[in-house]
DNA sequence: GTGGTCTAGACCACA
DNA sequence: GTGGTCTAGACCACG
């Protein structure tokens, strides 16, 4: 499980690490029950902040993926279906003006979904 | 052609304002050819600053999308293929943490793409 | 008598033991009288700490709901009347901030009565 | 709308104002679309740290009671009845401990009916 | 000038 | 030792 942050990107720091986690657990290099490094403990790894670990780690658990305990570390946790249709809807609004565009560049709904297909088959592929 | 802008959105009102134009196109109420309001007028007409329209319009030029004349305001045209790959790249950026996503959660192949199908639809849909 | 403690939750372990114990005070599973665990060996019986286990009984004392005998584990004892008003204080702290976001939210009295009758019935129900 | 913390409780401060924001509302001291002041001139106000004044806003962005607009502010909305269910759930929780413990101490629905109701009028009392 | 992000360092509650 | 909270000060994106 290696986690690479881009310092020069426009996406926040805290971000990237939330985004490295879950790509960890989608390709199965992290399940849920595993214990996740602790705040203090991954910021010293990534040399970052404490701080911006924390944030990483509070998207998670707002997802419902993982869970922070006083004291004892973090640990992932299997995500609740409920949150499903919260994803959905975030998935949709991210993906509408993308799909816009793809329409302006006379992209076929055939081209778009290969390259949908494309990046969810990749997850686990490269 | 509507443009109502989100300024509760924690997307960049220049953001919208360039989306809003692209599904414009996506959908036919703008074509390649029409002149796009001078910087001032729209702005004046969103009652937005100048600078944002202006940052919304080089969006457009940058990808292609709008040729700025000089004084002239702004006129649409059509998209270079040439630009295509581009954005496939950027379509593959922003979806990937999506497809990790999809997968923690479970979620199989033919869901997903359900989800992209139905964006891609919805553009000329509702 | 079943405890079963949340980890994740943000309430503390020590906090979950005693309504836990307060809980069954309120539904008879125990009774003002009947013995409680010594700490050691309720603290064994959980999995958890001593000292959380320790802190747990010290609340219920302060309440006046428990005495602790030296070396002998603790009692449940019957409350006593004059800890009435410490309590509804306490009740009344608690629910202040959310009977204000009750009005916000446009929610009437009976609304939220309501509700509070619903919390009052569901100790003995489910 | 005055607002004063409280630093010797054990109730977090950004919580504390986050409750006094609420409270304001309630009493129509505070109305939606009213501005909040920004985070830094209510951080000096206060003579507490900007960033904690941003978690308060943070929450009630949470709770769907606060906008927070780029470089132009915060502005206090029309809560969403959506947001609705999720409070009485969380009321629920709250109140379920404090239902339990009035019972061991042999309160009746009438009298716990009647501390709530005190605390729901108390609101637009003093 | 606003909110958003990141860093740094401190103290406390919890286990 | 862990996460939770608070402070302080910096730079950036946005409008």
């Amino acid at each position: 499980m290696f986690i690479t942050l881009d310092y020069a990107s426009d996406i926040p720091l805290y971000q990237q690490l939330r985004d490295a986690i879950v790509l960890g657990l989608a390709r199965g290099e992290l399940k849920p029950g595993d214990d996740l490094p602790s705040v203090r403990q991954l910021a010293a790894d990534l040399g970052i902040n404490m701080h911006t670990v924390n944030r990483a780690y509070e998207m998670l658990k707002q997802d419902g993926l993982l869970a922070l305990l006083r004291g004892r570390g973090a640990r992932l946790t299997t995500p609740d279906p409920a949150g499903l249709p919260v994803f959905a809807r975030r998935l949709g609004t991210t993906l509408a003006p993308l799909a816009a565009e793809a329409r302006c560049r006379a992209m076929g709904e055939a081209d778009f979904l290969d390259l949908c297909t494309q990046q969810f088959r990749m997850v686990k592929g490269s």
